[in-house]
DNA sequence: CACGCTGATGTCAGTGACTGCTATCAGCGT
DNA sequence: ACGCTGATAGCAGTCACTGACATCAGCGTG
């Protein structure tokens, strides 16, 4: 066996959000995570550039989910219908995961400003590939930003409320209705 | 006269714009803000909660004259309409402001990932009190909330637009054109 | 098998954001 | 004259985060 216990990342990942549940995350100390996944503070450090960006791991992988979902979107979709497709896929990734794992980590970023800040900033980044994306698709620039903006809008109400929520709905239907909903509020006045 | 120089938080506010334009925000100190204000670090951190917080100080001021012009608008409107509204007062309010202070201002922000960050959650505040005061026009939940978040999004690319950009366009201009490709996006597809 | 290289980790010292507590002291009312 | 208040200074402490250097199992190479 290797010199040292396999998945430090991962190991880190479930001690920051064991603890920042039990504790809360202000009174929760970078140390304290690591000392609970046996490394020293240093090696979190390593590989979190700081203590919120640990609850964000599958970040960059979801990112690419939804671009490729908006990128292979049939030539016919329109801009929004495009966006709908990358959040189809975002809902098909986060459904593979457990669901109370996504719950507790919810709660714990809404429960603190700072990682609602880090949320809002993850999906803002989002939103500039998935406006790169539909720009390749042919879509003018502004109107690319403001359908990708609200995609992760939506993206992001629609998994406050499957996370927080009481209901078992599925997260993909949540997304279509809300999707539903944006286009009523634009045609509406 | 006073025991001290009028308008400490004033003071800090530009000392800490002229700090973060000249040598950028993370090479300053707080102690360096404090002291080109003639002042201390503790005093700086009992009038702003923290570093980035100095330059959102007319931030309640203008979340009110939003939510003011979105309640106040004709019965007639549909929320976005409302919205809109809104979007209006706020170009008014910036639009007292002198645009090289917005401009640099702004630059500041763009350059750094942290005040990015906190600009993002200064407007999830704001959609969260104007789809408040939709709701109280008897919008719906999902509708409010939808149109109150894509309306500080046209806010915050068309600020972005205003301050960055070389043309001398009108701020209410830029985002009546941001509405209106939002309500085309939605209406294409 | 000896040797050196690599990568993940540990150790340590340092900076700076932010906080709690206590001390000052002009202005102001009584 | 006297005490109260509010804005500030001063100081000590915690903790997030960083840079520099040390360690050492595993692995390839000769």
């Amino acid at each position: 066996m290797g010199r040292w216990q396999p998945d430090s990342q991962g190991r880190l990942q479930e001690a920051a959000l064991a603890l920042y549940s039990e504790r809360g995350f202000d009174q929760t100390t970078a140390a304290q995570i690591a000392a609970r996944a046996g490394l020293t503070e240093r090696t979190f450090f390593r590989h979190f550039a700081d203590k919120r960006e640990v609850l964000f791991g599958g970040s960059a992988l979801l990112k690419e989910r939804i671009v490729a979902g908006v990128a292979g979107a049939p030539a016919g979709d329109g801009p929004l219908a495009a966006v709908a497709r990358g959040l189809d896929a975002a809902a098909a990734m986060m459904g593979e995961f457990r669901r109370d794992l996504s719950r507790q980590r919810q709660a714990v970023i809404v429960a603190n400003p700072e990682l609602r800040e880090r949320e809002l900033a993850k999906l803002a980044d989002y939103a500039v590939a998935v406006a790169d994306a539909l720009r390749q698709r042919g879509v003018g620039e502004a109107q690319a930003t403001l359908a990708a903006e609200a995609g992760m809008t939506v993206l992001r109400l629609a998994v406050q409320r499957w996370a927080g929520g009481d209901d078992d709905q599925d997260l993909s239907t949540i997304m279509r209705d809300s999707v539903a909903d944006l286009r009523a509020v634009a045609a509406s006045g």
